[in-house]
DNA sequence: TCTTGTATCTGTAGTGACTACAGACCCTAC
DNA sequence: GTAGGGTCTGTAGTCACTACAGATACAAGA
């Protein structure tokens, strides 16, 4: 890819075109150049939006990195790691592991949440026990209670 | 479990030794307050919070709760049901059923990202490709596009 | 040219679930 | 009485948007 192209910002999209797209909500559009994510594109005379493919490119690459769970502060890094041209990748891998690693932190504490609803939804299988297990459960106030230093 | 004991607000508790008991952060407790999560407790004649057994027990549902990802809202309900004599187990199960199902998904995603980063960070794998494959593969603008209708 | 309907503009405020202050006040132990 | 904690209120910040109000611009048809 040509990462030059990303600097192509020839004024031709109106910002409802370019959020067609990109599947990226206008608001949203507004919202990443307030935060200076994505960079002002130029106007037409009345003081409408105009984008260029440059643009284009960039909120693609923002919108799949979005649903890869990236933080838009890594996204930032990440975009100004691709118009960078000597060896951005070593510093890209590094973004990406360390993400990898928080996905994988979160999939644990999810997978360990499941298990534990499972187990309370099945208990109160009837849905007609006297004493519910599962309010029963988030009372019990000895499992998973902090020690007292 | 005496669910009557969540009555027990007779003053006893500062704040500090609550947060210590619970795991909840001080300025938290206040915020569940001001919210109307916890209801107001004494005060002392200086003015400072005095918490009772029902506190206690109502916030560590709360914070078990929260563990497993409960929103507040549905903790509301939660507590809500656990106040009620009659019957609140079906209740209970729907919303924890619910929950279940939200956990499901997001578990869904997450496995997908962490799939699709793995991909990415191994084909990257010495971090001196010239052309970074975790850039390439967020600049490409044909995958995961929304198709145009 | 005028009108109509849609698109876009700016700016502000709200969401959820907290967290972080500032500046004042209270409480306890020595 | 004083030193050092603990606690008070109120406001603002976080993240990543989303929703609105009220004004203005633009494109297509009559």
């Amino acid at each position: 890819m040509d990462k030059s192209a990303l600097r192509d910002t020839a004024p031709q999209l109106p910002i409802g075109e370019l959020s067609r797209r990109t599947g990226v909500n206008i608001e949203t559009v507004r919202y990443y150049e307030k935060i200076g994510l994505m960079p002002a594109p130029a106007r037409s005379e009345g003081g409408h939006r105009l984008y260029g493919r440059g643009h284009l490119l960039r909120l693609n690459f923002v919108r799949r990195a979005r649903e890869l769970g990236f933080t838009l502060n890594e996204i930032r890094d990440l975009l100004e790691l691709a118009e960078q041209r000597d060896l951005p990748c070593a510093e890209a891998r590094v973004v990406a592991a360390a993400h990898l690693g928080d996905v994988r932190s979160k999939l644990a504490a999810l997978r360990k949440m499941e298990e534990v609803l499972v187990e309370m939804v099945s208990r109160c299988a009837d849905g007609a026990t006297p004493d519910c297990p599962i309010l029963e459960a988030l009372f019990d106030s000895e499992a998973g209670t902090r020690p007292v230093p």
